[in-house]
Order: C-alpha cells, then structure tokens, then sequence
DNA sequence: CGATCAATGATACTCGTATGTCAATGAAAA
DNA sequence: TTTTCATTGACATACGAGTATCATTGATCG
C-alpha cells in the first residue's frame, strides 16, 4: 500500500532546518556564501525530510527545462530504436531529460509532437528527416534553441544536420550492382510520400544507373506499402521472381522487407546471389549471422544518436559550431548475397 | 537561417487584442463566459503572433504535469522498443507527453531516472521489473501518482504491475521439451542478479525439471554476459555442443542470442532440431521465417506497453482499478525447431 | 425607471524556485 | 574602539498561467 505524501518544499526545509528560506536557496545555488555548519545542516533535513527540488518551477524560473525533445519515425525498427538508446546514452550522461515522440511516419504527428515541445520549454528539438509541415516547420525555425534534422544530408536546413547521404549511399550501391555485371537491377523502395530519405535514395538508384547508360523502366522501381514488413518483403520478391523478365538483383530500400525477401528465397531453394542477388539497406545485426550473409549499406545508427546529442550539448553550452552539417557516413558491406 | 524569437505570453495577447488578460484567460478556460466575437478576435491574435501556452507554468499552477516516466533497460531489443512504441503510441492519442529514460540494465541508472521524473513533476511512473535499489523503492512507493512495475508479475507490487508470469513461461517451455523427450536440457539464462525476469525463468526451468524427476546440474545452466548479443550465441551454442555429455535441447532466454545459436547451427550444418532442439524466448519476428522455424515463447510487447498506459489513463483520470495485477499472457508457439 | 444580467476589467494572490537590494548581527581585524 | 567582513534575514519581485473576489459598463426586461 502507499502514502499519499504531499509536496516538500524549499519553505518546509527553512522551517525544519529553522532557517530562512533564503538562506536554504543559498545553501544550494551559492554554497560558499553559507558557512559549512550550516550547509550541512541543511543537507541533513533534506535528507531527512526528503526534499527533492521542483524542476518545473526551477525551470519556469530559469527559462530553461533541461529537456530535450526527440521526434523518431517508429521505433520497431532497430535502426531508430538503436539511434534513440544512442542520444539517450549522451543525454543521460549529461543531465538532460528525452521527451520522447513516436510519429508513426505522420508530419502530422510530428508537428504536434514539435508543438508540444515548444509548449513545455524544451531546450532543444531533434526530428527525423527533412519532410516537415509548413507549420512544423515554421515552428522550428522560430524556435529559440538548437534544431537538428537527423538521418540524411540537405543544404536547405533549419539549424543543424546529423546523418549521411541517402543519395550518394544508393548510388554506390546502384554502381557497385552494375560493376558485378548484374543486367535487370530492381529498386524496392518504401513510401517515397512524405519521405526524403525513400526519395533520395531513388534519386541515387535512378542517376547510377542513367550514369552507366541503364534503361530505368517503371517497373524497375517498386514501393512496398507502409509499414514495412518481413512478409512484404517475403511476397514481393516471390511476385517479382515470377515476372516475365526476371531480375538478377533486387536491392530493398528497407530493413525488415530485405530480411523477408532473403528467407523468403531461402525457403524456396532459391539461390543467392545465383538465381537473384539481394543487396540491402541498414545496418541489420543479423545481416552478417544469415546464412548467405546480406551484401548492404551499413548504416550508423548509434553514432547518429549520439552525435546527434553530442551536437545539442555543444550548442546548449553556448559553444560554436563550426560544421552544422555532419556527415557520419556509411558502409558498403560486400558479403555473399550480391 | 534562424531568427531567434522571443517567447510571447498570454499577456502579449491581450495587448496585441487590446483586452485585458483576464479576458484572455477566460476565452480559453471558460469559453462560455466570453461573446463569441471577443473568443475569435482572440483566437485570431493567438494564431497571429502565434502564442503557444507555457505548459511549464501551468504545470507549477495546475500541480499536474501531463507527463509519464518511462525507464526500460535498453531499446536495441524488439522486446523493449515494441513496449515503448505501443506505450507511446497510447500517450500520444492521449494527449500525455514521455520522458524516457534508458537504464542500460543499472538499477543506479534506474534510480536516477525516477528521482527525475519526480523531481520534474511526473504523474505517473512506469518502470521495468520489481528489482529496484532501496532509495529507488522508497521514491516509487512515497510517490503520489500511480506507478507501474511491468514485464513480470509478482504479489508485493509497489502500485499497478503489468506483464505475464515469466516463471510459468519457463516452466511450461521446459515441460514441453520434456514431454518431446529431450533427455540433456540446458537452459542459457542471461545475467541473473538484478533481473527478477531471469532469476523467474531460472526458477520456472528449475521447479519443471525437478517435477519431472530430472537432475538438474550445474552445468545445466548456463549464463551470457551482458550485453546480450547475437555473437554470444553463436559462441554459446557451439561451447555447448563441444561438451563431452551433448545436449539435445537448449532452451535460450533472451532474443538476441537464439538467433545467433540459431544461425550458427545453420552455418556449421549441424541439424535442427535433430542433432539439437533450439527454443527461445521473446516474440522474434524472425522466428517464423527463419529457415528452421523457431519454438519460441512469445511475449506481447506491444500488448504490455498499451495496457501499462491504458492503466496509468485510467488511474489519472480517477477510475478505480479493480484488477491492479494485470496478466496480459504469453504464447507457446511450437514451431520446427523443437 | 429601476432591476437584472451578460460581458469585461481591476486587483490580489497562488504555484515553487530564484535573485537583487538592503539591513542586522556578531566576530575578527586594524 | 572603530572598521571590515562573513553570515543570515527581511522584503520585494520575477517567471507565466490561472483563480477568486469584487467593480464597472451597457443592454434588456418587466
């Protein structure tokens, strides 16, 4: 069972410590203006009658909450869930507090997520991707503190940037396909609405490919509905195997519909990279373990968190930046699927 | 470029309305009171000099913050990123704003993070598992608003508790692999102290064993470091099936390291489950689709962070909670590999 | 014409922490 | 003894939203 305990306040440690509620006040923000006796004193009925400082209103006071807030896609995917326990780690490790947003791929949700972190004083804000509402963004860029827009590279940015270049990450890929001779390359993309990320890598795909002279058909590209799944995956590799011109390669845009697409061949005595290749997208822990390990680009989740707090903090220590757009980079993985 | 804006009040409003600040006020609290022309040209300046109400000092004024305290122990596992995103998802559609805190499995983490949600005003707390440090006890029980213990049950809960009983998961997986007739069972826990979820499946292995009349050895568990990792398992696996005395069927905890027994089997061309039985713990998305399906316990992740918000709402919004131990379950899925 | 009521305003105060200004005390230093 | 300084206190005020208690205005109603 639990007691309902009331409030302790700076006021009820003066009156227990028989003191003046300034004296407390100064106790902590000015230790030295107090004689020792007395701060220790002090500490001691705080201990005793459990005193724990009201950071709301330190915060109303002191025009800053120590909060940060964080807007992330989803986070089944273990590249967000990776990148959130990265910015947690700095962030826990420095005092600030994560107010956490979960948009489920909605601008509209991010934008209620961003209102309501202006609303509660936030030092600082981190979305993902460039793809805001006018009114999200309008936010933003009003917004007093640090902004940083995370998980790919612009030029048009509000404030600060952490990620790498979606556009430059597919084309590698896209070039590396084409080196290895494979002839009928598709491109399994997510969502490309509302979706920086999905649209340049595309872009990557499509100007690799015209850069070596390839024909880039409407069916060469292919959008599997959101969320992305492992069973996605797992149909459309079966549907696009079963096409007339069947591809050689097949590079998957997403994580979990790559996983799907790779079993999914597996099951059926497929093999790969013989019957088809299968190059992939995001740093799949199990990418390496599978059993014809995945050819892909790595991304830097982790880092991306925690470069991405490492940046918030600098800023919110009033130190100059001098590169707002940091590029973490990526890795082209060349295993056995392709 | 950003221009730095300075924060505008409701007072702000009033002179740009040219109406006094009680007026204000009352448009918004008690639009009732107000002509409904006064209420638009309110309205109208609000969105003009876009005022956005400091939810900080209605919080200090209010004495109720909106905002729910979330510590899990990590986010790299599905386990924990589905609870969180199932938690969020709950909030956000109720209006209530996540403070997150990542413990990396450190109850002093763990501390740290409750004494700041209540130090910044959290109305309500929800955390994971029943092993907490005495101090962190102490707040949580002397805390005001409603608190949740998830991922276990366990009768001397602080507050509300949701989650499934990891005991009797454990057992009824060791009593299926005995019914199958596997004669060398070994169960492959992950770090015990500290996790009241580990130290119950251990127990629920242990108390299946000795029912059956089996001799449980020493050697018969087996722990991996923290953290737990795919490598681990693969590591593990092959160990195990170095031993003089083989085991038949390995019965691993954690999600990471099954996958990576798992895969490794695979890779060796040891046979599953003929040359070895392999069940598993978590809700594996891939466990399906893996070429040997895997047997696995299937815990509802996303069930537990939607029911553990749907209590801390209804506790909030005064309801009465009839039942405060909330089993939400666990699935026995038999796949091939055991 | 006086009474009633809707609409708005003025003033003061709350929430808990924090600071700025000045005063009072006492002890040590000049 | 006078000066200086460390220590503590008293009082006012800020932060931004919000409420409680009157007061004022004007319009409508009987």
């Amino acid at each position: 069972m639990r007691t309902g305990k009331s409030k302790v306040t700076l006021k009820d440690v003066s009156k227990a410590a028989g003191l003046s509620l300034i004296t407390v006040s100064r106790a902590l923000r000015q230790p030295d203006t107090v004689h020792p006796d007395t701060r220790e004193k002090i500490q001691k009925t705080i201990e005793d009658i459990g005193y724990v400082p009201n950071l709301v209103a330190r915060a109303l006071v002191s025009q800053k909450s120590d909060m940060v807030g964080v807007v992330v896609p989803v986070l089944y995917s273990s590249l967000f869930a990776d990148f959130t326990q990265g910015a947690a780690g700095v962030m826990r490790a420095n005092g600030l507090q994560m107010l956490l947003g979960v948009s489920d791929r909605a601008t509209s949700n991010e934008e209620e997520a961003v209102r309501t972190f202006i609303a509660r004083q936030a030092d600082a804000i981190i979305v993902t991707g460039f793809t805001h509402t006018d009114a999200c963004r309008k936010m933003l860029t009003n917004f007093h503190g640090p902004v940083v827009e995370t998980w790919n590279l612009r030029d048009e940015a509000i404030d600060i940037v952490v990620g790498y270049d979606n556009f430059r990450a597919a084309a590698e890929m896209t070039r590396y396909l084409i080196s290895k001779g494979y002839r009928e390359i598709v491109m399994v993309g997510g969502a490309f609405e509302n979706n920086d990320q999905a649209t340049d890598r595309h872009a990557g795909f499509v100007a690799a490919m015209r850069e070596a002279g390839r024909e880039v058909r409407p069916d060469s590209i292919v959008a599997v509905p959101n969320p992305t799944t492992i069973e996605s995956g797992a149909e459309l590799i079966m549907s696009l195997l079963d096409r007339p011109v069947k591809p050689d390669a097949v590079f998957i845009q997403a994580e979990l519909p790559a996983q799907g697409a790779m079993l999914a061949c597996l099951s059926h005595g497929i093999r790969i990279p013989e019957d088809v290749a299968i190059a992939s997208f995001g740093d799949l822990i199990l990418s390496a373990l599978l059993p014809v390990p995945l050819t892909t680009i790595k991304v830097r989740s982790s880092e991306i968190g925690k470069r991405t707090a490492e940046m918030v903090l600098k800023r919110l220590k009033g130190e100059h930046i001098e590169e707002t757009v940091q590029d973490v980079g990526f890795d082209l993985v060349i295993r056995k699927s392709a």
